[in-house]
DNA sequence: TCCGATGGCTAGCAGCGCTAGGAACGAGGT
DNA sequence: ACCTCGTTCCTAGCGCTGCTAGCCATCGGA
């Protein structure tokens, strides 16, 4: 009894230290470096270990989007709710947004880029992803008026992922990338 | 002389066999069904002779995504020059960049996702690519007033980038892109 | 007719995600 | 105390990737 509940729960210790390395490996060299083989010799176990946890490489990329949504949404919630007005708030999380995607660009692709089988836009997304979304919708919801309130929420999220996606490929210059934050917050603060 | 200039045409129009060829592929089975080998094969040459033309494989893709540029600069000055006044203008243009990244996901990825070394913010950039932002560039000219036209059509692309984007990525459901567009569309015609 | 250069081919390298099969270890029954 | 069974983990290897070294044939020019 005892005795599997230990090994359970050193199991559980193992699944941590693969997903926290798959993390550092990323935000540390890129998605790139993160190669089974270089993963196992990283938490010192070998490589067929890593698929009794789980299914393969693209399992264990999204269990660290999962941990990357609960940081993002204590971020975002963070950033609402010591905002004065409506305008800040949504000018607040639309910063920290940008400034997440900035600081976690690897974590950031896994959530958001890589093709991925999580659920999404359904009620069986996972807690910490539906969290962060509703920090952006609760932000967003002052300016809502008649529109649909999800779809707006959608719609100014949106915005903030093309900003970050674009600048991060390079298909956008760097300098201007406060001016282009202000901007799509004032198209969406009405 | 006209030895050689037969043999410079012929390798030219293996050239753009092979980018038409990449282009075809892509689009119907993916960029993961574009390997080298599955290339070479289906331009009945060996594996080599790829890389006699180009760099490797993201030099292919680079030039398909130029290819790419091409086709949507027009479709976006068909759309925006067939408008009847600047609110139709930048509602049609908005539905044309949608509806090609629609119709060419894998093109769009090859342009607009895909890690790739193409000058874009810069005046290197390639033509055609240029000329696709111009067109959107005008189709947002009549509602800048006094914001600088070059950043606010880089945020406005970038709301439709993030659009297409998170909705082929799975992150938003189908159903409700019209909606957004519409939306997005409202926010930046002012 | 022979020579030299060019161009394309075969074969192979290192690395990828993933898996089959065997060895070693520990728990439970006799 | 010993044997057996089940679990756990590792070694080795498969088929694939992008890319390249080195050979060989072909063809233009003297």
């Amino acid at each position: 009894m005892s005795i599997q509940a230990r090994r359970e729960r050193e199991r559980a210790e193992r699944e941590r230290l693969i997903v926290t390395a798959a993390r550092e490996l990323a935000e540390s060299e890129g998605w790139d470096a993160v190669t089974t083989r270089r993963l196992a010799a990283e938490i010192e176990y070998s490589q067929p270990v890593l698929y009794s946890h789980f299914k393969g490489k693209d399992a264990i990329m999204a269990a660290v989007a999962i941990e990357g949504c609960a940081d993002l949404a204590a971020e975002l919630r963070a950033a609402r709710t010591s905002a004065a007005d409506p305008r800040q708030a949504l000018a607040a999380v639309g910063a920290a947004f940008a400034a997440f995607a900035d600081r976690h660009p690897a974590l950031f692709d896994a959530m958001f880029v890589h093709a991925v089988d999580l659920p999404f836009a359904t009620p069986e997304a996972p807690a910490a992803l539906q969290e962060a979304f509703g920090e952006l919708r609760e932000a967003v919801r002052p300016f809502a008026h008649d529109d649909d309130l999800g779809t707006l929420t959608e719609t100014f999220w949106s915005g903030l992922h093309g900003l970050m996606t674009l600048m991060h490929g390079g298909r956008m210059r760097r300098e201007d990338h406060e001016k282009r934050l202000a901007l799509l917050i004032d198209r969406f603060a009405h």
